[in-house]
DNA sequence: TTGTTGACTCTGA
DNA sequence: CTCAGAGCCAACA
């Protein structure tokens, strides 16, 4: 049913990313090192997605702690990751150190 | 099959 | 801190 199923690469980073806590964020790089795939194919992934998918797509930014520009849409996921409490600064960035996600179990 | 593209990151200046 | 160039690899035509 719904349409075509993406790549297992795909699957995994979908899964990768489903994982980050609310209120928290992940770079594309730190994604690419979890699932074996450089960060453009996350970010590949990331626009393969379909609008009404459980990943949290929003909580995926660049090393930078901006969200990647691209045509309209950086407006609303600034509004969702608001909306879970993460804070921007006056230039638009998150504070990693604070925000960022150390990935499931770090410890472990 | 080849060539182009891209929601990135690294390194040097 | 910012800017530019190179590397990167899967998906798509």
């Amino acid at each position: 049913m719904s349409g075509p199923v993406p790549s297992p690469l795909y699957r995994r980073i979908y899964r990768w990313v489903r994982a980050v806590p609310r209120g928290q964020v992940v770079t594309y790089g730190q994604v690419g090192r979890a699932v074996g795939a450089t960060p453009r194919i996350v970010g590949f992934a990331m626009g393969a997605l379909d609008r009404g998918s459980d990943v949290p797509w929003h909580r995926v930014i660049n090393r930078l702690g901006r969200i990647s520009p691209r045509g309209g849409g950086e407006g609303r996921q600034k509004a969702l990751l608001e909306a879970e409490g993460v804070a921007f600064d006056g230039a638009g960035r998150i504070d990693l150190s604070r925000f960022g996600w150390a990935g499931p179990n770090p410890f472990d």
